[in-house]
RNA sequence: GCGGGUGUGGUGAAAUUGGUAGACACGCCAGACUUAGGAUCUGGUGCCUCACGGUGUGUAGGUUCGAGUCCUAUCACCCGCACCA
């Protein structure tokens, strides 16, 4: 019988399918195991050999915890909001909805081929209003809670009513927006319901805004810091701009403690660990005020780690955005700050971000105020400075920090800019003193004499008694931007009356996304829910009802500004047009799959109680600095208010590494030409030159050369031609020769299907693919033209890169099934390496992998059918099962699936040399391999006569007697160079092992007479002699 | 610049955590067999050398009886953050 892997894998799916095999019970008696992957966002282009790494370690993970006996649940579903579906639906008019089900079914279909053990009853899709209906009410429990800083939790909001009922704002501790004023008790009773509600939104944690915001033309939206680049969009590569608007936001940084101290017990990889620490920026040190001269009335605050080095400020620079650059700019440098300020302006973030070098400053002209010495400070304005973090002003102590030192530098003997002042013991005429230890303050008054640490610590305590400073810790994390101008995502529960938001009541959800005509922005710039015609919310019928019954325009409503009491009678109210961004559906699902069919919560408080969190969960290492912070941070939060039983969603998480493609590449020449003499380059579309493709190994003059040869008379042709598009396009008077003029030499990605192992370029079938006339000239590896027959050969250059469409070089799971099976893939993706590193694809060694499955098909079949005996195995059988049995369990343990498989191999290897057939060795072996390649193990299972799947058969229990080894094969070293090995029973002495090394004959000649000066003995290990 | 990671044959990689470097595969070489297949089986394969032997885990030192593993310095590549006060 041979092993035909299509068959049986059909036949196993299809048993787990209609059997539910893998259908997790919520009320068991078993212990609980929680395995997640990363649900995927199912683009268009379906899955490639990258997607499943993942998801094929946890399957064998869940697979080898259900033969331990637990009971497990191993979900999975689609992320189907996104900005892929929305931008097909822009194109081409279908409908979002349609594009993302039409994914999802080949998702499905191609995951269902590798034999996952998902149980698909708990299937979530975010953009299914069955679920986005709780992510709106996750929305409505922000919208309804905020920070107390006294319980440091977050609480309903009508704790916070309360306490403003009976004491006002000012015993309140929370966190909320900076300007707030203070009321007392019976201001606040005696304010408008409007009042009231603006007052709550500075509090509530998710609020509404107007806040500077990274702005993406192209797509027309908001995005949030982690969606951006390298001042780029992360989707499509755009530029982002800085712009104000009203959006709502996600109280983030109440929790950016917390997020930073749960790191520490949840067992995730640290380099993640590191990231995230990185982007909460936690920094230590004080919040200090300086007055301004001859303006009494104000400030200037600043954020500092070095406190200590107060009285070596030198000056102070403020961001260009910052709101007092208006306020104290003298008269006579008005003119000069008001350039610079538009000068920065016009700067991108990325122009601002891609040089660091530059210094720009400009000074105000007025003078802050020395807490102590009260000498006048000159305040300057630079975009060293960032408005974005801390107060967006700093204290400049140029003789501590590099770029104060620069700055003071820069500008040093210019109007306002005092020489350096020197507070440190250490000498600062090449560079700043930037090191924490290893000085003593001078010149510093009452901190003299004092080092780092006491020096903050006296300095802080001096502040605080005028008033002017106190200790303050930092946090780099912003606010989360919550509002997207987009039509794919959860609507946003909420209406406006008079400009102020209002939830939905919670029992109407969900708001369902409505029906649009187009799914781009309005003319009048709103979003694409603008275009909707039934957006509006009826408070008495409590339903979306046509917008034509609104009385009031709905800018009006909407904008925070809106006019009190132009809204009299009125029930009906325009609803909000901004879409949840991304992140939202993501942030809570691992919580809906322990019980995701739940219509009355988002998940009982059983099934809560019983799976409470993701035991291990598998997924890319980019989600550390968005979903993994999001989703955090919302557990938190829900944790806080009482509705999920833990405070972090994952206990295990696993980064595994990234499948990368082999890209191949040739060389082709464009219409684009270089003139040398002029260091100019254009394209010369009307010369209409002939396609050449050039093999990769090509020499470059060897290319140029033949370029020149094939294109020379053409060029030669066309020269006037030439000249006079040149002369159009750069506006000059060129007269070029055919000799300056050099064609420039593309590198073209090949699809990979095209070329074979030996990186040859299949030349009928690209030009099939390319639609390429005959008239196409192909160069050779010898530099040949390759005709129908040719003894040159035509090479690709290959490359590793990410693995894209766009890059053709993505290789389909699908293919693989087909060719080898499910199992090889599964076992091949294992083999290629661990798990968490980055790997190229390359389908070279998959058939070691089959090999291997057809050989261990052979231990239990020949031609004739079932070999298997029930003979008592061999000892030494006995031993190849159970070190297997070890190992393989370890490896499990350690995620180490790699050395896994080569365990299986070995094993496999050793029982073909025993010609070992026996039921008794073949029944534990098929559990074990069962989680790897699990439709052979159903399929022997089958045929060794069992009824039913192997899937939760009691894992072979490993025994230590089948291992115990009487003898060594001890390794001789001398001076620690291995020379011979030597059998000896393990139950001998150091002595007696010294003695039976030191009378074997190739020692005696090793040594030659000598004398050993020392013998090392580690009895079961090694004997090495040291001459 | 700061933080993290990785460097081992022609290739993917192993190495019980200081104890026989290169397991297991791919590839390559030689051979066997055949109903010529997507075969299968046997042997070999780090490098240098006909051999004895030497040498070998990015590089240079060090600790140790013994180092891929520990320490110091250094180079290369990858990832993250990046004027964070």
């Amino acid at each position: 019988m041979k092993y035909l892997p299509n068959e049986i894998e059909a036949k196993w799916q299809q048993y787990w399918k209609e059997n539910q095999t893998f259908r997790a019970e919520n009320n068991s008696e078993l212990p609980k195991y929680y395995v997640l992957d990363m649900f995927p966002y199912p683009s268009g282009a379906g899955l490639h050999v990258g997607h499943p790494l993942g998801y094929i370690a946890s399957d064998i993970y869940a697979r080898f915890k259900r033969h331990q006996g637990f009971n497990v649940l191993h979900p999975m579903g689609y992320d189907s909001f996104g900005l892929p579906a929305e931008q097909y639906a822009i194109q081409t008019g279908q409908h979002p909805a349609i594009t993302t089900e039409t994914n999802i079914n080949r998702y499905r279909e191609q995951l269902d081929k590798i034999g996952f053990s998902f149980d698909w009853s708990r299937e979530v899709r975010t953009s299914e209003p069955a679920y986005y209906k709780w992510t709106q009410w996750i929305f409505l429990q922000l919208f309804d809670s905020w920070y107390n800083l006294e319980t440091d939790k977050a609480e309903p909001i009508k704790n916070l009513i309360n306490l403003f009922d009976k004491e006002g704002n000012l015993p309140v501790k929370a966190v909320c927006d900076e300007q707030i004023d203070s009321f007392s008790s019976d201001d606040w009773r005696a304010y408008s319901e409007q009042q009231k509600q603006k007052i709550l939104l500075k509090y509530r944690l998710t609020y509404l805004a107007e806040s500077e915001v990274n702005w993406c033309p192209a797509l027309g939206t908001v995005l949030a810091n982690d969606e951006i680049i390298n001042g780029l969009s992360e989707r499509g590569g755009h530029p982002v701009v800085r712009k104000k608007m009203t959006q709502w936001s996600m109280r983030i940084s109440a929790y950016a403690e917390r997020l930073l101290q749960g790191l520490e017990k949840i067992d995730w990889p640290d380099p993640l660990k590191e990231i995230q620490r990185n982007w909460f920026g936690k920094s230590v040190g004080a919040l200090l005020s300086f007055n301004i001269k001859s303006h009494t009335d104000k400030k200037i605050n600043v954020f500092t780690t070095r406190p200590d080095t107060l009285f070596g400020v030198t000056f102070m620079t403020l961001a260009p955005e910052h709101e007092l650059v208006a306020q104290i700019t003298t008269p006579e440098q008005k003119a000069e700050v008001d350039m610079y300020i538009e000068q920065t302006a016009k700067r991108s973030e990325r122009e601002r971000m891609a040089d660091v070098k530059t210094i720009s400053g400009v000074f105000s002209g007025a003078y802050a105020e020395h807490p102590f010495t009260k000498e006048p400070i000159p305040v300057w304005i630079g975009d060293y400075v960032l408005a974005g973090y801390g107060t967006g002003a700093v204290m400049a102590v140029p003789c501590g920090d590099e770029r104060d030192y620069a700055f003071a530098n820069f500008f040093k003997g210019k109007k306002g800019m005092p020489g350096i002042k020197n507070i440190f013991n250490q000498d600062i005429s090449e560079a700043a003193y930037c090191e924490k230890s290893g000085f003593e303050l001078v010149n510093s008054d009452f901190l003299n004499g004092l080092g780092y640490k006491e020096g903050i610590q006296k300095a802080i305590e001096a502040l605080e008694k005028i008033g002017q400073g106190k200790a303050k810790i930092n946090y780099r994390l912003r606010d989360a931007v919550f509002s997207r101008q987009r039509y794919w995502g959860e609507p946003i529960p909420m209406y406006y009356k008079n400009g102020i938001p209002y939830p939905i009541p919670e029992h109407c959800l969900p708001l369902r996304l409505p029906e649009v005509e187009k799914y781009l922005p309005t003319e009048d710039g709103d979003p694409p829910l603008g275009n909707a015609t039934v957006w509006a919310w009826d408070t008495v019928a409590e339903k979306v009802v046509s917008n034509v019954q609104l009385s009031t325009p709905n800018t009006e409503n909407r904008s925070l500004s809106g006019v009190e009491g132009s809204q009299k009678e009125v029930s009906i109210f325009p609803l909000e047009l901004n879409t949840m961004p991304g992140w939202a559906g993501s942030s809570w699902y691992f919580n809906r799959y322990m019980d995701a069919r739940n219509e009355k919560a988002f998940a009982s408080t059983e099934a809560l109680a019983y799976w409470r969190e993701v035991d291990l969960y598998i997924g890319g290492s980019e989600h550390a600095t968005g979903h993994l912070i999001y989703s955090r941070f919302w557990q938190k939060f829900m944790f806080d208010r009482g509705w999920v039983p833990v405070d972090e969603f994952a206990k295990k998480l696993i980064n595994q590494g990234m499948i990368l493609g082999m890209s191949a590449f040739i060389k082709t020449v464009g219409s684009v030409i270089e003139i040398k003499k002029y260091n100019f380059s254009t394209s010369i579309l009307s010369l209409n030159l002939p396609s050449i493709y050039i093999s990769s190994g090509l020499n470059q003059n060897k290319v140029q050369e033949l370029i020149k040869s094939l294109v020379s008379p053409i060029l030669k042709n066309h020269i006037d031609i030439i000249n006079k598009e040149l002369n159009e396009v750069s506006n000059k008077n060129y007269k070029i020769d055919t000799k300056d003029i050099s064609l420039m030499v593309f590198n073209l990605h090949v699809d990979i299907s095209l070329v074979n192992n030996s990186d040859e370029l299949d030349i009928s079938k690209f030009k099939e693919w390319r639609n390429i006339s005959n008239k196409a000239i192909f160069i050779g590896e010898k530099g040949k033209f390759i005709q129908e027959q040719s003894d040159d050969i035509f090479k690709v250059n290959r490359e590793v890169e990410k693995m894209s469409k766009s890059k053709y070089n993505v290789v389909n799971p699908d293919e693989i099934c087909e060719q080898y099976g499910a199992d090889t893939l599964r076992m091949y993706e294992m083999f290629l390496g661990p798990l968490e590193q980055a790997k190229p694809w390359n389908t070279a060694g998959i058939t070691g992998v089959f090999g291997f499955l057809k050989k261990l098909w052979k231990l239990y079949f020949d031609e004739n059918g079932l070999v298997v005996t029930e003979k008592e195995p061999t000892k030494e059988s006995l031993k190849t099962l159970h070190k297997t049995i070890k190992k393989v369990t370890e490896d499990i343990d350690n995620f180490s699936f790699n050395t896994s498989v080569s365990s299986f191999m070995i094993a496999v290897n050793e029982l073909t040399a025993q010609n070992c057939h026996e039921r008794a060795i073949l029944e534990p072996l098929t559990v074990l391999i069962s989680p790897y390649a699990p439709h052979i193990a159903e399929e022997l299972w089958e045929k060794l006569g069992h009824q039913g799947s192997v899937a939760k058969v009691i894992y072979p229990k490993f025994e230590d007697k089948y291992l115990i080894e009487s003898e060594k094969e001890y390794p001789v070293s001398f001076n620690g160079k291995m020379r011979f090995t030597l059998n000896l029973s393990l139950d001998l002495s150091k002595e007696e092992i010294e003695k039976a090394v030191l009378s074997d004959e190739r020692t005696r000649k090793q040594l030659d007479g000598r004398q050993p000066k020392k013998v090392i003995i580690v009895p079961g290990k090694i004997v090495n002699i040291v001459e």
